[in-house]
DNA sequence: TAGATAAATTGCTATATGGTAATATGGTAA
DNA sequence: TTACCATATTACCATATAGCAATTTATCTA
């Protein structure tokens, strides 16, 4: 019951879904999502552990940078079925559709150094 | 977006987990559910009014009596899918196998009139 | 109609959560 | 070593949420 509730909890609220559905597409490093949602980068940084800890997202370093993608979802079933199931959700909100859109022209070398 | 927030909100709190488990198995009215998870009656009533808002169940009146059960799942795809995944989920838990026994054993009758 | 009863609503409290600024950490590179 | 930079952590604030007691609402029945 526990893991249950950390997946759907991590899953309930709307900036974790856009990383999700973000990472889903292509990994991304901190920075970038930084960017992409306009939040502090502290705030990122949070979103990201409660992903790591419900198991949906890893991360590894390269560099300075930090790399999140989707968890293998080996661990959890919760965080497996969850996963699939967002790749068919939202195909028609806006929103996300624009941040995936904008998402190609990211760049962590002209965002992130300075 | 909203929607499914709604309903990832819903059922990311174990009492409400709890709830739906137990009317996947069969419809009980509140006064039946306020015994099995022992809880206010208030409380449980504001569980089931997230629950309903989320398109994750419905009620319908027995003379003084409000039965839930799970919802048709016609407007809500993500409620639906949930429903479906959630069927599945569980099977293990201690706790869910417990109340889903002394469900059998609940009788609104010797419960709610005294 | 009046009394009884199941459920909903209201008002309140304690805790959880999402946000930020400031600081710490850990690794890179000069 | 030292300076730098991306990320993580900490401390704090405002809002949301789960719980209950008290009350209201709606409906059945005597």
């Amino acid at each position: 019951m526990k893991q249950l509730i950390k997946v759907m909890k991590a899953m309930s609220e709307p900036n974790r879904v856009k990383i999700l559905k973000l990472l889903q597409q292509k990994e991304f490093c901190v920075c970038e999502l930084q960017a992409l949602l306009e939040l502090a980068q502290p705030t990122i940084s949070k979103h990201l552990k409660l992903l790591e800890d419900a198991g949906l997202v890893e991360s590894y370093k390269d560099k300075l940078f930090v790399n999140y993608r989707p968890a293998s979802g080996k661990e959890s079933v919760y965080a497996h079925t969850l996963q699939k199931n967002l790749r068919g959700w939202l195909k028609d909100d806006p929103e996300i559709a624009n941040l995936l859109l904008k998402s190609f022209h990211v760049n962590r070398e002209t965002l992130c150094s300075k």
